[in-house]
RNA sequence: GCGGGUGUAGCUCAGUUGGUUAGAGCGCCAGAUUGUGAUUCUGGAUGUCGCCGGUUCAAUUCCGGUCACUCGCCCCA
């Protein structure tokens, strides 16, 4: 039993957990085309450097996540830890960016080699979003409020909190991070173990720390607002009126930062705390400078990425699919007329279970375990009339029904 | 990558202070009913007690390692 697992971190989706994960990627879909935007699917795998370039050398991404192989003929290939960057590198490819604004959504596998935990896997889903070619806050605004509305349709809108925040631009993002070095450097032996590492990595997470000792310094380290230029702080301020506008509650969250180098402006996550320490069910931000940085033209970004193996613990039980008619043949004669009878009834756009082996019995009660709402049964007798016995499942009530009309009748339960 | 917990039937779990045939409920299969299901009743099957090694006359039980899951950290979706 043991010995066949999966491996580590990866999963089996079943017929109950897949059913959840595709309401998920259908209602981001779905809303996603009322937003306009239009689903696109990049490769699984792409050239390392896609990936290892933007997302940034020092992240534990790419220093220790990705799965990266050379491949038969010695290119160094990744599997997609993320897919900003190859919707990203899609859109330059196809030399997509003569119209403006470009909007995809996308769903899929994405793959990154974690310690596992729940809600945090080795293959993993994400569904994601890509607005391309518009500097404006309405950017932003709208994609932020794509995200709320695919969660509000999946009802858990209201088990999580927005989480908001503001990177600046380049310029304030530089500044205050060297204010920071320059403020936690002096102290750096006082700091946790982790601390010491994000001074050199990514120096704002270190406001962000669980560790005491790295809470107190914090208190007075240099304020992000401080540093704040005019530019960024009115984009924020538009941000944060338009999503006022519109309804979309949020929390500022002035710690809120973003793992991945390429983001700037706007930073936001969704948060729920149903969901033990992987909290997070869908992040993002703006990425001004991702596309050049790849080798296209200088066109901004905002984005976000959802994991739907989060979403899909979080979501109410979906319904179920059509519950079939079960047709119930008896004899070798009805067993001939039976396959003939299906094959017609499901090209009418029935769902129609034909039950393999058994006498009735064993088929009725097999019909009744599958959820069959009718059972026809087809028997000698019934064959002899022209007939078949139309039996509803639910009421136990059951009427001869002439073989040519057997359609027309069965037609409402389609 | 670091620290803690867990691993017994398809599922949820009990149990053995080391001892010969390892249990329950649910589920599954069959019969009561050879042309009528869900209820009920009766009967039945299934485990290399995660894997490898050590201690022991004897290990599912103790010890070590390993694999997987899980909780927290880290990171992130």
């Amino acid at each position: 039993m043991a010995q066949l697992q999966p491996v580590r971190g990866t999963q089996d989706l079943l017929p109950d957990m897949l059913r959840r994960h595709r309401m998920v990627s259908e209602t981001a879909r779905n809303v996603g085309s009322l937003y306009g935007f239009e689903e696109i699917a990049t490769p699984i795998f792409e050239f390392t450097e896609v990936f290892s370039r933007p997302i940034g050398e020092s992240t534990d991404i790419v220093s220790k996540e990705m799965y990266t192989f050379p491949d038969r003929s010695g290119e160094e290939l990744t599997l997609r830890p993320e897919n900003t960057a190859g919707v990203v590198r899609a859109v330059i490819s196809n030399g997509l960016t003569q119209s403006l604004p470009i909007k995809f959504s996308y769903s899929g596998p994405m793959f990154r080699h974690e310690r596992p935990q729940k809600g945090r896997y080795r293959q993993f889903h994400q569904i994601g979003v890509e607005l391309i070619g518009v500097p404006q806050p309405q950017a932003d605004i709208e994609v932020i409020a794509l995200g709320a509305q695919i969660l509000s349709d999946l009802g858990i809108l209201d088990r999580t909190v927005l989480e908001l925040n503001t990177l600046g631009d380049t310029a304030s993002r530089v500044a205050y991070r060297e204010a920071l070095v320059a403020y936690f450097t002096p102290h750096r032996a006082s700091l946790s173990e982790d601390s010491q590492r994000r001074l050199d990595t990514n120096p704002l997470r270190i406001l962000d720390s669980k560790d005491e000792g790295d809470k107190a310094l914090s208190v007075n380290a240099p304020a992000f607002g401080d540093y704040l230029n005019e530019d960024s702080r009115w984009f924020f301020d538009h941000v944060t009126s338009g999503l006022d506008a519109i309804g979309v509650a949020y929390k500022l969250s002035p710690r809120l930062v973003r793992g991945l180098d390429y983001y700037c402006h706007t930073a936001f996550e969704f948060v729920t705390t149903d969901l033990g320490s992987q909290g997070t069910v869908m992040g993002g931000g703006r990425y001004d400078g991702l596309m050049n940085l790849m080798g296209g033209p200088d066109l901004p970004g905002v984005g976000w990425a959802a994991g739907i193996e989060r979403l899909a613990l979080l979501i109410a039980e979906p319904p179920l699919s059509t519950r079939p008619i079960a047709l119930i043949p008896v004899g070798a004669e009805a067993e001939k007329k039976a396959l003939v009878i299906t094959q017609q009834l499901r090209r009418a756009g029935l769902t129609i279970e034909l039950g393999y082996s058994g006498n009735l019995t064993r088929r009725i009660k097999r019909a009744d375990k599958i959820r069959a709402r009718i059972a026809v049964i087809l028997g000698d007798n019934e064959l002899a009339k022209g007939v078949a016995g139309v039996r509803d499942l639910d009421s136990g009530e059951q009427v001869e029904v002439p073989l040519a009309a057997l359609q027309d009748h069965l037609a409402p339960f389609r």
